[in-house]
DNA sequence: TGTACATCAGTGAACGCGCGTTCACTGATGTAC
DNA sequence: TGTACATCAGTGAACGCGCGTTCACTGATGTAC
């Protein structure tokens, strides 16, 4: 049963006639566009080109544009909390727990941010929901990203640097300050800006939430004379 | 010399040749599309279609479409402004000049949001800069919602709320976080979120970078046992 | 004050483009007997 | 093991659409004399 010598005796077919996987090569060749020219490249027909493939194949897989979209945008979405959880997980356990809580926070805000400055039109694709029907009836609170905000926030809480008190709602804080320097980055006004000052735009924005969310019995001696808040390099 | 009596014995011309005004109807007409459709709905057809006029006629006011774009861009960001200014400005000095200062920069913060929700579309454009290349070499420095955030921030150094090491950069962490919470509410995971879950979100983050900022000698009678920060109705 | 003429600001037809989507079709695959 | 046939996954031509933009044009306006 010498498959392989067999394949290698047949001629390479180029294009076979059926693809074998063709839905997500759609998908994967999608989100090359939506990388280049965001969620407006992402085209039923741009995709079926880039494939090798008639546009009227791609309606064996989705029931049309918007179901193609959708498929990219979850990509993106997911793509994205994969390149948070990767890099909290990065962080090396230190001495003290609060340390590596507020390293933790820290290093998934910079991942982001650095996703989004990487992946410009993903990012963009990944925030392109509202545009789509099929995502209407999510919930917030079932959102893999907020999630993973809301479990490095109860390390804060646990540890005693925030109060308990503050953190209901506190997902949404943390988030909107590292999304929103994401978006001003990417899609804004501090697009152009020199490499070293948003280095510091980023610095002072994740010190200045840390900071606010210091109000727990233990967060003292984390609030350096800087007047920053003590912060992982 | 009886004009408006000689005006109104000719038949009122419906759509008299020349126009008189058409590069503003043209903008004002793009801004109501755009206000429905965001910036992909701006269209040299389609206002020229609003106006009722032709679109070659269109190419007497504008070089092209990214012309035409640009222009409503500008005026999404104008009116965002002119929002924030007079809502900051509507704020009674009170007799705490410190209070009258945090409740500046919550009610501009505010209005911000504000903006966003009511004017979808039109936020959007305003922050669709980076398709033009129009508006490339802009700097930040200069951006008059990056100023007005400044103004406020001064005051706050100014009377002791916040360490003035601490305010370089410190627009960039303001207008993150208000920045954020506008486009998770406008296109992200908060657009169908209950109206009292946003106003949580909405105190939270205010109150946190406000908390966050306060490092200046006189800060501490504003720090509330909440936890969250002394806020203004 | 009247008139010729340059200039301005529109019209209307046409171009080529890429898009989403539908249709009737055909090649490839797998399964029942 | 071989074969008829249903089913699956593609093709290729065509549709109508709205877009940006260009062209030659014409109606309206204002100005020099």
């Amino acid at each position: 049963m010498d498959v392989t010598g067999d394949a290698a005796q047949r001629p390479v077919r180029e294009a076979p006639y059926h693809h074998g996987d063709l839905r997500n090569a759609l998908v994967t060749a999608s989100a090359q566009l939506a990388e280049i020219g965001g969620p407006a490249a992402v085209t039923v027909r741009a995709a079926a080109r880039a494939v090798g493939v008639t546009a009227t194949a791609a309606y064996r897989h989705f029931s049309g544009h918007e179901e193609l979209l959708a498929a990219v945008h979850e990509q993106a979405e997911a793509a994205l909390f994969e390149a948070l959880a990767s890099a909290m997980n990065g962080v090396a356990e230190q001495a003290d727990p609060t340390t590596t809580a507020i390293a933790r926070l820290a290093t998934a805000g910079r991942a982001y941010i650095e996703y989004a400055s990487r992946e410009r039109g993903l990012f963009r694709t990944a925030f392109c929901g509202s545009d789509l029907d099929v995502h209407k009836d999510e919930d917030v609170l079932e959102d893999p990203i907020f999630q993973l905000i809301g479990v490095g926030l109860d390390a804060l809480v646990a540890l005693g640097f925030m109060d308990p008190r503050q953190r209901p709602g506190a997902e949404f804080t943390a988030w909107a300050a590292i999304h929103g320097l994401a978006t001003l980055i990417v899609d804004g006004p501090l697009a152009d800006v020199e490499d070293a000052e948003r280095e510091a735009a980023i610095r002072h924005a994740i010190a200045t939430v840390l900071r606010g969310f210091a109000t727990g019995p233990h967060a003292e001696p984390y609030l350096t004379t800087d007047p920053h808040i003590a912060l992982p390099a």
